[in-house]
Formats: structure tokens, C-alpha cells, sequence
DNA sequence: GTCTATAGGAGGATAGAC
DNA sequence: GTCTATCCTCCTATAGAC
């Protein structure tokens, strides 16, 4: 039954609100009282509505990763439609750009989602989350990778994506380091400051992997194309 | 007293386990019975040689922070003694060499540490962590990179150690996502192969966003310098 | 330094009334 | 769909014997 004055029904209440405190706290850090107390509900409905305390994590999790799987291809076919071949830095922001919007005007619930999601990212028992959920749209995103690179060990693809995924969930953590650690100079909130520098240092980070062909004798000499 | 068999005392028995289950679950995810259980030593240890679990937790985080600290130092100074401006890979180098150092063959305490390091730097819970044991001697190194990129704006320097360091605790954590996305093409495990590509691609990275310079006009005309 | 015992509360989950 | 009441486990922490 929806809430009079919200209009939202008490299982998206409580979607939000684990998804604020498990954001802030961890998975194990809140517990089913904290998280029925926000959202204004009974204990019993996180029972009544999703089976158990983990079951609504998973759902939490579930909610908005398929968005951002479909924006996410949406824009990468959107690159492809350009001619010739795949443009590496169009590749990268495809990918990240359906996140730093929804990051600067998504509102809290997103902001709170993305942090949740570098909890999990990071973490060795919840990572399997990440894979059920976004490894499926990752893998086009590898190949669209491995296309714009195409002199490329598809090791390095793998590596540069590792490096780029965790520059990105790091960037969305929001704990506050990056500004202590400028003195305020740089803003963890400052969405046109990661979305400006955020696809060239990935774009050259992969292009120079890349160029030496880890695997091959260090001394080899490089390939004549490119 | 130090344990019969390992030679080593409860309190250095309770880091060791406090480390590595921690590191597997996160603190919330563990209970002080769980640790002294692994340790083989009573409940009430914790409280004697630390006074609270949240204790154990920051001198868990302590024991190792510092050797890192003072060997990040020293090879940062080495490459101070080359002649000449500071060489950005090597800067970086210096900087993630004593981890990779460690990861590969400090064992598994070291190996549990670092993945301790990859949930705390994403937690807000825990961050502060991170800011008082490493941010002195991170300080040191945002000036080395500044020196080595003379032309670039300072928020890009501390933008690209936020990136620099969000891939670096990704590596660490050592979730397995890399080895199943790639289906095992790409290990975690397999230190030599971040090695080659870590300080290239984020040496690549920095030089490509202090190009850009970001706050300016963007279709401003380039420095003639460089 | 180590262990027993226990305080005193918080934890997840659910049966059953409404 | 919602709430009351309760089960029973598990938690952190400590007092006090040895």
C-alpha cells in the first residue's frame, strides 16, 4: 500500500532505504531494524517482501543495473553507427557517461547505488554480484575495445579494463579521500571534473598498453603497422 | 606467550586472523569469536590486548602501513638521484612497487592486507583510515608527479592519483572478477602481468589529462612548450 | 596472560492475529 | 499487506578466578 504522503509503496521504501544505509555501511554493518526504522515500515516486511535480509540486497542490486546495462548499449551502438573504425575514447565514455550523468542528476538514490556498487566491487564476498549483473554488457564493451585496438593482446583489453573499472568505482565511493587529500581543492562531488579527464586518461592509459606487446621479449622490435 | 608450534605470541595470532577474515568478509562481516576461533586463542583476548574489536581493526590496519610508507620513501628519493626532471613512470613506479613487491611474494598476510586495503579505501565507514595512515607520505608523492608534469594543473594531477589508486586497490582486492570476465585469460594473481602494465598505462594517463587543460577555454590553443 | 562465566543487548527470521 | 509478539541465536564486552 503506498504511502500517503511519498506516493511510494513500503517495498520500494524499503529498497531505498537499504540502499542508502547499505551504501553507507556495508551489507553487514546495518541491520533489518535500521533499514525497516528508515524506510517507516515493519521489521516484518523486509520477510514478507523479499524473503530474507541478503534477498533484498540482490534486489537493491538488481533494480538499477539494468538501466544502466541499457543505456550503456544504446550508446555504444550509437558510436558505431560513426564510420570507419571503433573511436576508443567514444568507447570509454559510452560506457561511463550513463553513470556520471545519473551521478549529477540522478538524485540521491543513484549517488547512494554507485557507492553500494563500489562496496561490492571491492569486495570478495559480494563481488559475484557484479559478475551476474553487468558482465554480460561488459563483454561488448571488451570486444568494442578489442575493435578500436585492434594490434592490441586481448590481456592488455582485460588489464585496462580492470584499471578503468576501478578508477570508476573508486571515483564513485564518495568517501571524502580525494577531497582531505587536495585540501578541497578537487570535489569527489564535481562531476564535470571526473567527466572531463576521465576518458583521455583511460583513452591513453589502454593506447599505450597497447603499444608495448607485453609477452613478447622485452627487446623484440615493435610492429611496423600502426 | 608465544604458541608452542608457530613461535608466534595470541596478540601477533590475532592480527594475523583479525587480517585475513577481515579481509574476506569486511569488519561488520566477522565476529570477534570468529577471529579468536582462528587464531586459536579465547574470546577474551581481544579486549585484553586491544581493548575492542574496532581496536583490532586499526592496529590490524597500523601493523603493516608504515613499512609500506618507508619503503614508497626510499624509491622515491632513488629516483630523485637520477639526473635531471623526475621521470613520471618511475614515479609511479616507486610509488605501487613496494605493493607489487609484496603481493608476490609477502605471502598471504600481505596478500590479505592489500585486500583489506581495497575495501577500506572504498568504504566511507573506514575511509579515515586510509587519510591517516597514507596520506602523509601520498602528499610526498602528488608533488613528485607535480614536479614530473610541470604544466599541469594541480587538479589533474590529484584527479589522476584518484584514478591511479582506485585501479591499484581494485588489483588488490582480488575478487576474481578479472579471471572469470576473461575467462581465466587474465589472472589476478599473475603479479608479473600488472606489473608491465600498471605504470605505462597511468603514466600514459596522467600525461594525456595534464595536456588537456581543463579549466581553460577547451578550444584554447595549446601551450607552445612541450 | 589466560580462561570461565555471564551480563545485556542486538541479530535474522517467522507464526499468527488482524 | 501489515503489525505484534516472540524464538533463539549470536554479538561485544568484562568481571573475576587462576
Amino acid at each position: 500500500m503506498p504511502n500517503r504522503k511519498t506516493g511510494r509503496s513500503a517495498k520500494d521504501r524499503l529498497l531505498d532505504a537499504a540502499e542508502r544505509l547499505f551504501a553507507k555501511r556495508g551489507y553487514h554493518g546495518v541491520s533489518i531494524r535500521d533499514i525497516t526504522e528508515a524506510a517507516g515500515v515493519d521489521v516484518a516486511m523486509v520477510s514478507y517482501h523479499f524473503g530474507s535480509k541478503r534477498a533484498l540486497l540482490t534486489a537493491v542490486f538488481e533494480r538499477r543495473a539494468e538501466e544502466i546495462n541499457v543505456e550503456r548499449l544504446e550508446r555504444l551502438e550509437a558510436t558505431r553507427r560513426g564510420r570507419g573504425r571503433l573511436d576508443l575514447e567514444q568507447v570509454v565514455n559510452s560506457f561511463m557517461e550513463p553513470l556520471f550523468e545519473r551521478m549529477a542528476r540522478g538524485g540521491r538514490g543513484w549517488k547512494s547505488y554507485f557507492a553500494l556498487l563500489a562496496q561490492v566491487n571491492n569486495s570478495p564476498e559480494f563481488a559475484v554480484l557484479m559478475t551476474r549483473n553487468f558482465d554480460p554488457v561488459v563483454h561488448k564493451f571488451i570486444e568494442a575495445l578489442q575493435s578500436a585496438l585492434p594490434d592490441a593482446d586481448p590481456r592488455d583489453v582485460y588489464w585496462g579494463y580492470h584499471f578503468l573499472t576501478g578508477a570508476l568505482t573508486l571515483t564513485f565511493a564518495e568517501t571524502g579521500r580525494l577531497d582531505r587529500l587536495s585540501g578541497q581543492l578537487c570535489r569527489s562531488t564535481d562531476s564535470d571534473g571526473v567527466r572531463a579527464r576521465f576518458a583521455p586518461f583511460m583513452a591513453a592509459g589502454f593506447a599505450a598498453v597497447a603499444r608495448r606487446r607485453v609477452g613478447e621479449a622485452a627487446a623484440a622490435p615493435r610492429r611496423a603497422r600502426r
